[in-house]
DNA sequence: CCCCAGTCCTGCGGGC
DNA sequence: TGCCCGCAGGACTGGG
């Protein structure tokens, strides 16, 4: 499940396409239904081609390819996405490719076997009203200690479900909250705003250390072996996580407490009630 | 403001 | 062995 690390990842390889113009997209057509592609292929196709990529970054948890003249192509990997420059997983989720450049350019296919994720061309207003500050918030990476405080501690929810309010913060999914919150000792019950300054310095500085770290790793490739990087190798973070589906195990960190399994806001939460608190 | 359940979608694995 | 169902959780929406 791509989040911060995984489509940094999949930035980096796309970075390559930095100063080449956009050449074509073509719908590679499974029998399963088709993915969310805005708009149609053929009018992506018409507005894109020849423009420069000026520069290819990450919005939260997708991948933008910023094309002069306001362009925008907008990656959403959502669940199983993939951007590959090498043979996929497989030919049957194989959804789109997008080429870049002449002869030593650049071909990225999308591959997404749920295929709930999109891919989408926005010009600066749609990419205002979507991507705009008030519906994302500041980078996980980028935002100080102070303004992570600040855009959370007023809130009665509990930290674990604010931390993946991707309007608040950008970037934090599932997995990585979990990781963050125990390496920060908090525990994810625990309201915003009953943390203590000392927990939201932990949980910063956690933020940073996991996402970090798991970029160098190259993100998480769970059991179901879905994410893998552009050239379909998998990811290997999930080696050093330390709480994340490892129900029933003991915590890497006391090694005396158990990880235990709970469910917020149907999502599943790992951790630690023997290091993890509620306030400190 | 916030919470919850439902929606999209496919493949896997548990249970019988 | 084979089949069905529930679950995985990205983002979003509508109702309370």
């Amino acid at each position: 499940m791509p989040e911060l690390p995984e489509v940094e990842t999949m930035r980096r390889a796309m970075a390559e396409a930095e100063g080449l113009q956009f050449a074509n997209v073509k719908s590679l057509r499974c029998r399963l239904k088709p993915i969310l592609i805005q708009p149609p292929v053929s009018t992506f196709r018409r507005r894109a081609k020849g423009r420069l990529v000026r520069s290819v970054d990450r919005a939260g948890k997708r991948v933008v390819f910023r094309l002069e003249g306001g362009y925008h192509i907008v990656v959403e990997p959502r669940m199983t996405g993939l951007l590959l420059v090498a043979d996929p997983p497989n030919k049957e989720h194989l959804r789109l490719q997008l080429d870049f450049g002449r002869d030593n350019g650049l071909s990225a296919w999308y591959w997404d076997r749920r295929g709930l994720g999109s891919v989408r061309l926005l010009n600066t207003d749609e990419y205002q009203a979507q991507l705009g500050p008030h519906r994302l918030g500041p980078d996980a990476l980028k935002l100080t200690r102070e303004q992570m405080r600040e855009r959370l501690h007023k809130s009665r929810r509990e930290i674990k479900t604010a931390l993946l309010d991707q309007r608040a913060i950008a970037g934090i999914g599932n997995l990585y909250a979990s990781e963050i919150l125990h390496l920060a000792r908090v525990h994810p019950r625990a309201r915003c705003d009953r943390v203590s300054g000392i927990q939201w310095k932990r949980i910063h500085r956690s933020t940073i250390e996991v996402l970090e770290t798991a970029i160098e790793y190259e993100g998480s490739t769970l059991a179901d072996g879905t994410y893998r990087n552009a050239l379909n190798s998998p990811g290997q973070y999930q080696n050093r996580h330390r709480v994340y589906d490892r129900a029933g195990r003991p915590c890497p960190s006391c090694n005396s407490g158990r990880i235990r399994r709970v469910v917020q806001a149907q999502r599943s939460t790992f951790y630690c009630s023997s290091c993890q608190k509620k306030a400190s």
